[in-house]
DNA sequence: ACATTAAGTGATT
DNA sequence: AATCACTTAATGT
């Protein structure tokens, strides 16, 4: 068992490990990445006007208040958006993968609206920033980038209704367990490598409020709980 | 061995 | 469901 905790760790330090191979650059990212999105000619305008960025795991991207003048396009990692209340607890909104833009940029960022959620590497990320002002151009100028910017706005409202309904209908039981699958499948595995601490932040709520529902998941046998670690069970 | 941080729990609101 | 106060357990130095 500890043996098992002791291995997941070691993994999970190997796989962030800065990887060699990325001595690619950007620009083969970016055209392995939205290969199939866009046409080659808009390709090769993103190549000349666009900026290649890199973030190390844990930094800000975007703070509050910030007037965002680039659209990102990630390329590798992962970026975690989030949003602070009154009481300055910041829940999760969602993640943008590799091959997605965000789309509260397009809302705040088009008419230098200060932005209203905060953007977090989770992992470390490359990106291109692409200016604002290319925006009201290639939105005329090129159809697939106007079906990108509609379908990212498309999806995103959907995942945003899909967390207010859970946080307006749901109990946060049924958060968390959604939480937890949610972290599982992203990681690809069973093993949650995270404290109750940070778990609470995310679902801003406290932590003894999360470690007591965890506390009753595992007498329930759905999951098992180390220090630092969760490991969801078949039956969860 | 000691300090620090994570997790567990009863009682109260 | 949140907060307080306190305990216990795991980990780092």
């Amino acid at each position: 068992m500890s043996l098992e905790i002791r291995l997941n760790s070691y993994f999970k330090c190997v796989s962030s490990l800065p990887l060699m191979e990325s001595e690619v650059s950007w620009q083969d990212l970016l055209r392995q990445e939205f290969r199939d999105v866009f046409e080659s000619e808009l390709l090769d305008e993103i190549c000349s006007l666009g900026q290649g960025k890199s973030v190390e795991e844990g930094r800000t991207i975007v703070d509050y208040g910030q007037i965002v003048k680039f659209m990102p396009l990630v390329l590798k990692g992962l970026i975690k958006v989030m949003r602070r209340d009154e009481e300055g607890r910041e829940l999760l909104l969602y993640f943008v993968h590799p091959g997605e833009t965000c789309a509260m940029t397009f809302t705040c960022c088009m008419q230098q609206h200060p932005s209203e959620v905060r953007a977090e590497a989770e992992e470390a990320v490359v990106y291109v920033a692409l200016p604002v002002a290319l925006m009201d151009d290639w939105l005329v100028r090129y159809p697939t980038w106007k079906s990108f910017v509609m379908k990212t706005i498309r999806r995103r409202f959907h995942e945003l209704l899909h967390a207010l309904d859970e946080v307006a209908f749901h109990h946060l039981d049924q958060r968390l367990e959604s939480y937890l699958r949610m972290r599982s499948e992203q990681s690809g595995s069973r093993l949650i490598n995270l404290s109750h601490e940070e778990i609470a932040r995310e679902l801003a709520s406290s932590r003894v409020v999360i470690s007591r529902l965890l506390k009753k998941m595992e007498n329930e046998g759905r999951l098992l709980l180390y220090r630092n670690q969760i490991k969801l069970l078949s039956k969860f």
